[in-house]
Formats: C-alpha cells, sequence, structure tokens
RNA sequence: CGCGGGGUGGAGCAGCCUGGUAGCUCGUCGGGCUCAUAACCCGAAGGUCGCUGGUUCAAAUCCAGCCCCCGCAACCA
C-alpha cells in the first residue's frame, strides 16, 4: 500500500469516438500515439492508467440503430467490441474502455451536473436556431444557404425555440485565463494554446448544456424532461473510466496527466471541461494534448468520403508494428501529415528491415558463426566501450524527447543509434579478427558491446513496436521483461551471456515496392 | 480585416521560438566491405529556403506587405 504510494500515476486518456462508424486511420493514430507514451510511461516505472471509449449519446448512433432495426443500447454494444478489436490487433494496450451508456457514468454525469447545479452555475433560458429536421440537430450559419435552406437536405431550416439550461461558463473565464497563463503545459502544443488564448480573447459566452429535442441521452437530475448536452456528457467520461469519484481508483488516479485529443475539440477540452470542474470543485488535469490529423491524398479523412482508411487492413498488410512505427515517425505528433502507402513502406524497408532489423541479423549471425551462438563472458579491458558511451548518450537524449511527447523526434534519435552501430561495426571489422584466434577474447567483447547497444535501441523502440521488440529479445534468449523499466534497462550492459537462438529469421522482412 | 497550418535540392519532411558552414529519409552517381534482409559503410552531384521590401556586420531563421495551397468556424479523430 505504502510502496504503491510511492510509485508516481499517470493517467492518460484519448477522446472517446463516436459510436456510428467504424474506426478509421485518423482515430487510430491517436489511440497509437497515446499507447506509445503509456508503455514509455510504464517503462520509466510509473503507475499508469490508460483509458479510451465510445461516445454514444448521439442522434446519429440513434438513427444508425432504427435503421438496423435494433435498440440503441445494443447497436452500441456492437460497435464498441468493433472497436475493441481494432485496438486489439494494433496492439493499443488500454486499461479501460468506457462506454457512455454505462450505468456508472450515467451516476457519474447526473452527479457532476447536480454539482454545477448547486453551484448556482445553472440557469434556465431559452435557446432559438434553425432547426433541420432531417439533421435532427441546430444548424450554424455555415450550414444554411442563402435562402435559409439546410445545405444537406436542401429543405427549410424552421427557426426552433426551446427550453434550455445554460452554463455560466463566462463565469469562470478570469479563472481559466490565469490558469492557462500559470500553467504553461496545460494546453500543448503550443499552436493550440496560442489558437485558445486568441478565443479567450473574444470572450466566452455562457453555453446551453442540455436539449429537449431528444430523449437519447441521461436526463438532468433536476429536470428529467430534458437531456444533458453530448459534449457535457462525454466529457465526463474521464471520470467514469475511474469508476466515478467515489472509488479508490478516482482518489489514486485524478486528476489526469494528458488528456490526448484531437486539435478539433481543444475547445471543449481546454475551455468548457477546466470551467466544469472549476464549478464542481474538481482538480484540473495537467495537460491537454491537440494532435494533428491524417490526410490522405491531399485531404481530411472522412467517412462520407469515402477517404478513411481502413487500420485493420493497413495492420493486416503490413504488421501492426510497422504502422504504428510509421504513423508516428512521419506523421507528426503535433501537427498534420499526410498518410501514403508508398512511404509506409519505404519507411518500413529503409528504417525497420534495412535498419534494425538487419543490424540484429548481422550480430545474431556472427555470434552464432564465431561463437557457436555462445557469446562468453566478455572481458571488460580488452573491449574499448567507445561505442557504448555514445550510445547511452543517445539514449537519454531519446528519453527527454519521449518525456516531451516528441514521438517523431525519439524515433529519429533511434535511428541514429542503428547508424553509429553499422558505423561501428564496419570501422572495428569483426569478420577480419574472426580470422586470428589471439583476438577471440577481443571480439567477444566487441560483439557483446554491439549487442548491448542494439538492444538498448530496442528497448527505446520496444513501446512503438512491441511485437517485433520482443521478437529479438527472444532471438538472444532475452525477454523485453526483464529490462523494461528504466532501472532494469541499465542492467543489460552487466547481463553478459547472450545465446543466439536458432533458427532465426528476419524479423522486419521487405516488401517490394509496386512500381 | 474570423482563426490556424503550410510553401526548403527530383519526391516527402526537419531546421525558424534562442539569427552566423542548409540537415534527414527515399531516389541518382562513384567507391568500399562481405558479418547481414541485393543489406551495411564512405564519398559526390543536385537548393536564388513562395515573392517584395526592411532591421542587422550577418536572415530559411526577426519585422512589414503580397501571392498560392490546406484545415477549422463551437456534435464527424
Amino acid at each position: 500500500m505504502e510502496t504503491e504510494k510511492l510509485k508516481p500515476t499517470f493517467y492518460i486518456t484519448t477522446a472517446i469516438d463516436y459510436s456510428n462508424a467504424v474506426p478509421h486511420l485518423g482515430h487510430a493514430l491517436e489511440k497509437i500515439g497515446a499507447d506509445v507514451i503509456a508503455r514509455h510511461h510504464r517503462f520509466l516505472g510509473e503507475d499508469v492508467f490508460f483509458s479510451v471509449g465510445t461516445d454514444e449519446h448521439s442522434q446519429n448512433v440513434k438513427r444508425m440503430a432504427e435503421k438496423e432495426g435494433i435498440e440503441p443500447k445494443a447497436y452500441c454494444d456492437i460497435m464498441a467490441d468493433k472497436f475493441k478489436k481494432v485496438w486489439e490487433v494494433l496492439q493499443v494496450n488500454y486499461d479501460r474502455f468506457v462506454q457512455t451508456t454505462e450505468e456508472i457514468h450515467a451516476q457519474t454525469v447526473s452527479e457532476i451536473v447536480q454539482r454545477i447545479y448547486d453551484a448556482d452555475d445553472i440557469y434556465k433560458g431559452n435557446y432559438e436556431g434553425k432547426y433541420c429536421g432531417s439533421c435532427e440537430r441546430f444548424l450554424d450559419s455555415g450550414d444554411i444557404d442563402e435562402e435559409g435552406n439546410c445545405k444537406v437536405h436542401g429543405i427549410v431550416a424552421e427557426l426552433i425555440k426551446e427550453e434550455n439550461y445554460f452554463f455560466r461558463l463566462k463565469n469562470y473565464q478570469d479563472a481559466l485565463l490565469t490558469h492557462i497563463k500559470k500553467n504553461p503545459k496545460f494546453i500543448q502544443p503550443e499552436t493550440r494554446r496560442n489558437e485558445i488564448l486568441g478565443l479567450m480573447d473574444q470572450g466566452l459566452e455562457d453555453i446551453s448544456i442540455s436539449r429537449q429535442t431528444t430523449t437519447w441521452g441521461i436526463p438532468l437530475p433536476f429536470d428529467k424532461k430534458s437531456v444533458v448536452y453530448v459534449w457535457v456528457d462525454a466529457l465526463i467520461n474521464y471520470f467514469s473510466a475511474l469508476g466515478g469519484l467515489h472509488t479508490d481508483k478516482y482518489e489514486h488516479y485524478w486528476p489526469a496527466d494528458l488528456h490526448v485529443i484531437g486539435k478539433d475539440i481543444t475547445r471543449f477540452h481546454c475551455v468548457i471541461w477546466p470551467c466544469m470542474l472549476m464549478s464542481a470543485n474538481l482538480p484540473l488535469p495537467d495537460q491537454v494534448w491537440g494532435h494533428g490529423f491524417v490526410h490522405y491524398k491531399g485531404a481530411k479523412m472522412s467517412k462520407t468520403k469515402g477517404t478513411g482508411l481502413n487500420p485493420i487492413e493497413l495492420a493486416n498488410s503490413y504488421g501492426s508494428d510497422s504502422l504504428r512505427y510509421y504513423l508516428l515517425r512521419e506523421i507528426p505528433w503535433d501537427k498534420d501529415g499526410d498518410f501514403s502507402e508508398k512511404r509506409l513502406i519505404e519507411r518500413h524497408n529503409s528504417e525497420l528491415s534495412n535498419g534494425i532489423g538487419n543490424l540484429v541479423s548481422r550480430i545474431h549471425g556472427m555470434i552464432t558463426k564465431y561463437f557457436d551462438g555462445q557469446l562468453p563472458v566478455p572481458d571488460q579491458r580488452s573491449s574499448s566501450q567507445i561505442l557504448r558511451g555514445s550510445i547511452q548518450k543517445k539514449f537519454e537524449s531519446y528519453l527527454t524527447h519521449m518525456s516531451e511527447q516528441e514521438l517523431t523526434q525519439a524515433l529519429e534519435v533511434s535511428n541514429e543509434m542503428v547508424h553509429d552501430i553499422n558505423t561501428y561495426i564496419a570501422d572495428r571489422k569483426p569478420w577480419v579478427m574472426a580470422k586470428d584466434p589471439e583476438l577471440k577474447t577481443e571480439l567477444a567483447s566487441l560483439m557483446a558491446e554491439c549487442l548491448t547497444c542494439t538492444l538498448l535501441t530496442c528497448i527505446g523502440l520496444h513501446p512503438f513496436c512491441p511485437d517485433k521488440m520482443s521478437d529479438i529479445f527472444e532471438a538472444f534468449g532475452n525477454k523485453i521483461g526483464d529490462f523494461n523499466t528504466k532501472d532494469q534497462s541499465n542492467s543489460l550492459f552487466d547481463t553478459p551471456i547472450f545465446v543466439a537462438k536458432t533458427p532465426f529469421s528476419p524479423i522486419f522482412p521487405r516488401f517490394e515496392l509496386e512500381s
């Protein structure tokens, strides 16, 4: 119990996804990135809790269920299973999958909305807007054409007035601004923070937090005729993930360390969410990270346009490790980037096959050939250990990037490590040493040095390519689990016995590029 | 004047905040090596860093203006 307390906690969340369609590559980027960060923090020895989920109280969900002829809840459960399946294929190792139709979620939403109500931050008002009967929603000015018709359905958008409850967002404007300024890391990356500061300059307006036009949602605790606005509902999932406000988990993990979200929903997470929490007198999360988007052929991925790529198909074709690696290597974690299958293959071939994969092969081959697969205890004195120091230095730089969420840069350093080891091998020419029996001891320590440096690189790549890195460790008679904390990774250099297991086949086979 | 991102050798990107030999991956050309997945190592060619002006001893980097591309505009990551 006491020792558990000493271990720092790290609660990381991702946005919960609308369950009206199966996830595409964009959803996958967010989950994979968060998963890599979660794995890294586990490596640092922290007590990590990682949550994902689905957002189910949306009109679209209700409509899709009706179309399928099943109950909304049943539909949600089917969709949730599909999401879980995708995350499983992509090795997204979450601790908790929240569904907003769960009973504990409804209870938690009620409780928090009631707290905000009790704080006198909710008042009754009228919401007036153009409503499209086909969209089943209020339209924005951009959704309506010059003649006052819905752009999607071409029918007249009716002016509807409904009784709504409003949240006094404006009251928290100053407090929020102070918080953002005092905590530069609260909103990251920098561009997202500037965006929100710009928004704050324009001044906040109170927002409607209830809807009468639908029954698909969580009833307001103080007026059961209305349901809670879907965004207020959705944000509270970060508590539901912990089982609500009255659990040990809540005490242990809240406030969240990191909300990973898409850049389009920063307003909800960086403005509405913290204000809700202040009103409910609950601690604010440490950081919100708004990542960029994956574009495909120059455009945003869209389900409706049919440009949403299926991550399972890609994982089946190229392996989930390569897909994960490519996405975080090539799509900047803080900006938008383009997805291209050709680039995926190129990255795989040049950095995974020819890089780390080939490096492992050549070392494995030499240990097999020169030492019959059994590397003897190296004599420290006979080894120059020139490489070791520089690789360890690079590893430190890798760790710094990781802790700053600079995933792309961290991978760049990993590649430098591979390159340095390859260069070192070329300089020392172990195949020449192997011909001279007197150099056997020196050769052994050289091989041990190269191998440990390579395995350290693998430890760094492990959050990105968990499966393949485990395979590599296994090929040398080790388990990555024995080195998967920072302290343990240092012991890598004190573990002298390595076995090159046979048979051995390339870890990352190359893909042929079709013209 | 709505907000934001981008325009860098053939392709894709980094560098810009904290001015001072323009870096990386792929491709091309030459050399080396043979342990390895036709891989690895070394070297070369190739760029007026969107345009114009300003600040400065010095600008891809700071400032001003302009042109082009893209995303968002409060329920599609």
